[in-house]
DNA sequence: ATGGCGGCTCGCAGCCGA
């Protein structure tokens, strides 16, 4: 069994030790990061060289930021979407042993009526169109990160409460079945799943200890690695103890893919 | 309860996140 797991840090400079400790306890294959906030050149990777893991990253100052970990070689390294001239740094995309990793921050959107919900679809827009290339070109494909989507309402604590705003929204909900709609699988409904399993929790107000979550990180696999996949689960540990991401680590184990 | 926390910035309050 081999993990390829996606976590958003909210900051990789606050969050190193978290990273570190966390690579050397569950040991992925891959490791995607979003929200680095680090700039390229303040990147933290001699630490992460000394774990004996690779990396590639695309950062930028304040926002946003990707990264890829790999345990082993990472090659065809691509940053951004085609034919998207974008300064914020959202996308990562690498081969590792012949399988393509696309690593994507979505846009939050910030509510409906906002710029950012345009920037949002827009910018989905063409990631489906990226994926529906890189999946032309690379039939084993793993899209992951934080999609600031929750594709369902089973996806979501207070589905009514939620209804409508930005994370939930109609169109946001369409795109994401877009990228299903290329032939990607959800990793995680490929399997029984108890209920109320979120990926993320405000920090304020005891939301994590209430369970007031959305599920909105994700793993997507295409066809040719679903029979391969065997578990696809949220580690609520990475939620816990001192300074953590307000993301929890969401990790796909497969068996027959990466040597 | 639109706050609440936490991270960011040539900060000392305001932004953004989700």
């Amino acid at each position: 069994m081999f993990k390829i797991a996606t976590w958003n840090v909210n900051s990789l400079k606050v969050r190193l030790p978290r990273v570190l400790e966390w690579i050397d306890k569950n040991k992925p294959a891959v490791l995607a990061l979003q929200e680095t906030k680090t700039q390229d050149k303040d990147f933290p990777l001699s630490a992460i060289l000394e774990t004996g893991y690779q990396v590639s990253y695309a950062g930028q100052k304040t926002f946003n930021g990707v990264a890829i970990l790999s345990r082993h070689s990472i090659e065809e390294v691509s940053v951004g979407l085609p034919g998207f001239a974008d300064e914020q740094q959202r996308v990562l995309a690498a081969t590792v042993d012949g399988v393509r990793i696309i690593d994507f921050y979505v846009p939050n959107g910030q509510s409906p009526d906002s710029d950012k919900y345009q920037y949002k679809l827009k910018w989905l827009e063409h990631a489906v169109a990226y994926v529906r290339q890189q999946l032309a070109l690379y039939p084993k494909l793993v899209v992951l990160g934080d999609f600031n989507i929750a594709p369902e309402d089973r996806d979501v604590h207070d589905p009514i409460k939620w209804e409508g705003s930005v994370l939930v929204s109609g169109p946001e909900r369409a795109a994401f079945q877009g990228l299903l709609g290329l032939g990607l699988k959800d990793a995680f409904r490929l399997f029984d799943q108890p209920p109320a399993v979120f990926s993320w929790w405000d920090y304020r107000a005891g939301a994590f200890h209430r369970n007031f979550g959305l599920r909105i990180d994700h793993i997507l696999i295409s066809e040719a690695l679903v029979s391969s996949c065997r578990s696809c689960t949220i580690d609520r540990d990475t939620r816990k103890g001192t300074q953590p991401s307000d993301h929890a680590v969401v990790i796909a184990g497969f068996n027959d893919l990466i040597a």
